[in-house]
DNA sequence: TGTACATTTGAATATATGTTCAACTGATGA
DNA sequence: TCATCAGTTGAACATATATTCAAATGTACA
């Protein structure tokens, strides 16, 4: 029962697995897939994606629309802006949103 | 500085907020949507679709050919099987995995 | 029957991530 | 200038989730 565990122990299909390391996407393309995925993977996000498909909104009328703080909605926001997934603009004291 | 953060506060746009409302999807959904993404949020994962997008292989081979245990890689093709994402055969001792 | 090996599983651990809280910023207008 | 309000921010907290470790399954084969 000498059991490692690590895949140094036997690779069953050396061919196949040579020829798939070969034509799979390279890794930071794979790291940037995920990374992507990950804005919707939450369903806030998912939900502020949705509500802003519909129409323009500030920060207040999604709160009040999910039923959430300002401060998270805000913090979700800012994700969304950093992936350019959302943009925004400021008319006096209230910031719009939109895709 | 009575601040309570919380959205009853103020609706700007009661008008826009109340038809979005009605014409985004409904909660479940946007759940489930939220779900699916979450099986492409994790790099590992996505490193076994594109894999497999390739070839059918069985675990040891994904293991070798990602660097990474059995074991966590036996973990995440069980939450791709959950999800219906990915498919198993048993051949003698080995599994093949495909999409 | 007993050993070897591919795979699975559950518990423990570590880390990532979402929400809350409190304080702060910036703009309005009294 | 000061109070108010929309929004932002950072730290603290709670929770979700990926990986590791050790042990268990299940199959082949001697």
């Amino acid at each position: 029962m000498v059991e490692t565990d690590f895949c140094e122990c036997t690779v069953i299909h050396e061919e196949v697995v040579a020829g798939v390391r070969q034509r799979m996407p390279d890794e930071e393309t794979m790291l940037n897939l995920a990374d992507l995925f990950k804005m919707f993977a939450d369903s806030t996000r998912v939900k502020i994606i949705c509500a802003l498909l519909e129409a323009e909104m500030c920060v207040c009328d999604i709160s009040a629309l999910l039923g959430m703080t300002k401060s998270s909605i805000s913090h979700q926001l800012r994700l969304l802006r950093q992936t350019k997934l959302v943009k925004n603009r400021r008319e006096g004291k209230i910031v719009y949103y939109s895709l």
